[in-house]
DNA sequence: AATGAATGAGCCTTCATTCAT
DNA sequence: AATGAATGAAGGCTCATTCAT
């Protein structure tokens, strides 16, 4: 786990555990209500209802904090998106439970989502994120069946991705909406070549063949 | 034009012009060397080859440059984009062109550019730029002549911009290749209705309707 | 004068003291608007609508213009009580007479009065000051015609110019009221020695003998 | 106490405690040294032998510094006032004792005490202050017993201070004299008229009545 | 004489980080 | 292990003053 690395010391007792998880909680609280320019480590740590000490003892660095929050979230979503591809018959109902899982990540707790990925991106490897997501993007196939190119595969992923974390950025009052969602997968079935005409919801499709991730 | 309110002073002199000019170029390097981690003040100024004092003369504060900055860049490319709208016909052709245009612009100062619009957002009102973009969108309808629900537009557009910037954040390689551009151009014809099997290209296409902006 | 060793250049021109005049006029209305705290060089000079640079062209540094200010104050107010006490006949109609004026002038501009002055005695020689004082305390006697000691000139001096300068300060609402006055008039003629029963006015007073200054 | 509210955080710990006395004890040899002009944190810092950072522990901004400063001065000696009207008996001899504590007082520090004590009076609620002063006044009777007049009192009470303050500012020879302690006690029991021929001091009085405070 | 762009010393304040207790 | 007082580098910004035009 990428976490690891990030810290300076691994907790094995319990008190200890819990002090880097208040310490993890208060920052995505700062970080919700007062935005980056609010986020100090004095803040947290005293949010954490822990001494600034403590808090050098779990994290090396300031930054550290913020990836491994990010760290976290990706983690857990990830897991999500895993479970799901393994789980569910591909087809409609499956992207739209993507979606769904997206959205609602993203939407929970957004600020604070938002700006510990932001701060993963700058301090990390893109390279390395873009392998990992790439990852998840293989053995799509089109409606004909045939695998994606690389860049299709990019294009597709990253145009959902973005109109999501747009309406995210946005505060954009349909996020959550019915019609935002059955546009989303429209995109994605579309691209891929399915035909989409009128309608698209969970119920009414048949449609075989692989499905958006 | 938004810039003027941003500034403390309109220099009418031409040393003093010069002055701002390099101010705002010497922004660009330090954002695009350190990111925003280092973009501070004292660094811009002295990049510039100016006082701190002569930068303050122009900018009230340190965020005003980077509001000048996107600005700036904003309007050089929205200029382009209107340009395009009003003088090209629509069709494969142009949606190629506008796609072209912003990887352009993306891709040239990328750091730098990202980090100013990233400054505007977090300082901007969202729903005054969310407006500004609804108007680029309106009019376009889909391969049926129909017009586009707002929520529509919103995802045709984001989905398509969203893929582009994502490419430029994690450097990928193929950022200004063929095959880029044809899989951004049959996402948005694609999700419009327009057939798009097999290639797509600005030649063999002869398709009529409304194209994307 | 004393204003002489403070100027850079004795203006001749009608232009050039109308400058001075202007800057003068300005300081004493920055001060009045803003507090010492906002009382600087630029604004000074754009409120006088002349430019930085001729500001210092009469003017040696900040503080001239302060101590300037506080010279003319003084100045004005020194004449005035030099006539009253050459022409007016002694006795309570004049010591009215002279507490009026000051708290005419100092009620006028006060904020700007006392900054000016508080500035003058931060940059002044506080002996030559007292000497300057102490010239207007000569040749007071008591009720009973005994010339007073120096210290005996100084507490009566001091103590109506006290009360007169707290509640100026203290924005007291009784200040320009007849009842302040009469006692402030009451308070140096009890001092003196005089019989002060019941309702002092100008008008009922026959006494005789030395008055305030 | 109103020196609370000032701090940022009380210190428990010893060694915090002397920090701030030592930032204190500075910013009175400070503003000693170089009035207000040279009043700075960092001066103050450096000569508190703290570093600026501890500093702001204690005191929000500068300006605390200054307020809590003048809020101790004038507590020590609101103490004294008061602990000399509860247990001596009115009369001169107290009423000399009052004027003594005062002169004490101001005399100890005196640059620094009338450069905090000025802050005070340029930060805080002059009316405010003034009811605070009202309060030691109230009580007052002239020699037929008759109560004074706010005004009277006013008059009273900032004629004495006045007198003092102004000898303390213009360094006066005389200012610990028995000439001029004698005078001060005269003004006031002349103003409430008592019979105030010839010499007056604390032996020889035997008069009854309420007297200054 | 006047202008005003430019300068830069210096000030206030924050906050990541250390280390004695 | 925890605490939290202390540190001080760093940064935003002001404003008195100069000088080329």
């Amino acid at each position: 786990m990428a976490t690891v690395e990030i810290l300076r010391k691994m907790p094995r007792q319990r008190r200890a555990r819990a002090s880097m998880d208040f310490v993890l909680e208060a920052a995505a609280q700062v970080l919700e209500a007062t935005g980056e320019a609010g986020f100090n480590t004095n803040a947290v740590a005293e949010r954490a209802g822990v001494s600034i000490g403590t808090l050098y003892r779990y994290f090396p660095d300031k930054t550290a904090i913020l990836r491994t929050l990010a760290a976290r979230e990706t983690e857990t979503h990830r897991r999500t998106v895993k479970a799901l591809l393994r789980d569910g018959h591909p087809g409609v109902a499956r992207d739209r439970a993507l979606i769904r899982a997206f959205l609602r990540a993203f939407s929970g707790r957004n600020q604070a989502r938002r700006i510990a990925v932001s701060a993963m991106l700058a301090h990390a490897d893109h390279q390395a994120l873009a392998a990992k997501f790439a990852a998840m993007e293989t053995g799509i196939t089109d409606a004909q069946g045939r695998p994606l190119t690389p860049v299709q595969a990019f294009v597709l992923s990253r145009a959902v991705h973005g109109a999501m974390r747009t309406a995210v950025l946005e505060g954009a009052d349909f996020l959550l909406s019915q019609e935002f969602e059955d546009e989303l997968v429209r995109l994605g079935r579309a691209y891929l070549g399915y035909p989409t005409s009128g309608r698209v919801d969970g119920r009414g499709s048949r449609s075989a063949g692989r499905s958006l991730s």
